[in-house]
DNA sequence: GTTGAATGTTCTCTTTTTGTTCTCTATTAT
DNA sequence: ATAATAGAGAACAAAAAGAGAACATTCAAC
């Protein structure tokens, strides 16, 4: 059983690598429970070790590595729990099988940037003013992807995309109050496709 | 696990490539990592080479390529680039200072659980079918708030909370087809707060 | 082709940061 | 009293970070 002390060394180090992705030296670890001797913080590392809660690589400067079988039921990935499915007027439906959700899978890979949105164009698809979106480079789209658009080579927008039969492209704004404008297919690059959107309301 | 530094040199080379669609030199990458000398920066190279994150076509210039899948499931923290901001009819705004945003704030405490939402009652506060949203697990709620609320004990539902002065409770849909319900303050007990939404569009 | 600037590669060196191991002290529960 | 838990901090070892020189290779201009 860990002392109030290791735990709160556990956490801390869970935390930092979540948020980080590379472990806290001993002096951050020291630092993170509230002491001042990292010789200290070193002596609860070194109990972890000996529990399987980390190992440690040795001499190596940020070496810790988290137990994750030890720990499963800690998060320590980007992973949080899927409860269910909430509708209205119902009990929250509990999903079998998935439990979790990884934040990882949903958005992370290396061609992916985010982009956060100005503007009330695309208010009716779901995507508000100040809300961030994925976008997965690309220079290709489907019709129907929302894309990144730059028209002659300047302006950028955020749009549904519709080709044209004529060669042409449309470009649609999912807000009733705006007009979908329709461009010669060489005046529009695609810098990339909408693949998620998150929004933060704190 | 890779250390600040080659983290960092990563992360140069990702975003340089996105941006330009090309890769750095090594006087570019120890410039964006800020160091001086490219001799370091091509020794970050060979440690992210041995690693697999990247493979670097010998002796070629801008040789360097990011290794998507090696880079996929390795457990990096789960940050993407922040690029900037988009307007209808703007470039591409750059923001000063926030480079990237930082999934794990999202979702670090624990208290946080993850809901899939069913049916249209959000739709106009940006809360489509099929979303999932972060619940923050709280007791009580603001005005104004989005709150899971568990009515009778057994029904739950996602709503706008706006309390009323006679003791009473509204539970507002987002939605013009719907009604706004009282509730006598009992009946109503709150589950938890909307803090976070995200949609997947693949 | 030849050439020269730009870039990649390989080193050695120094400095800084970090890990490791001690010893000493204080507090608390049994 | 004793043992377990906390904490401070010194001293040393080792790794990581960084500078920069020297040389090799590309690549584009001539």
């Amino acid at each position: 059983m860990l002392t109030p002390s290791e735990r709160k060394t556990l956490k801390f180090i869970q935390k930092y690598c979540m948020e980080k992705g590379y472990s806290p030296t001993l002096t951050e670890i020291a630092e993170g429970i509230g002491i001042k001797s990292k010789g200290v913080a070193h002596r609860y590392l070194k109990t972890l070790e000996s529990l399987n809660m980390v190992s440690i690589a040795s001499h190596r400067k940020r070496g810790i590595c988290l137990n994750l079988e030890a720990y499963e039921n800690q998060s320590v990935a980007p992973i949080i729990p899927l409860l269910g499915r909430i509708a209205a007027g119902q009990p929250i439906e509990a999903i079998e099988g998935r439990e979790e959700i990884n934040l990882a899978d949903f958005i992370m890979n290396p061609d992916r940037y985010a982009l956060q949105v100005t503007g009330d164009s695309m208010i009716e698809a779901g995507i508000l003013d100040g809300d961030t979106v994925i976008i997965k480079h690309q220079n290709i789209a489907d019709n129907g992807d929302i894309i990144v658009a730059l028209i002659d080579g300047i302006e950028a927008t955020l749009k549904r995309l519709k080709k044209l039969p004529n060669g042409m492209v449309l470009l649609v704004p999912e807000n009733k109050l705006m007009e979908a404008i329709s461009y010669e297919a060489e005046r529009i690059q695609i810098q990339g496709v909408v693949v998620g959107q998150l929004r933060s309301y704190q």
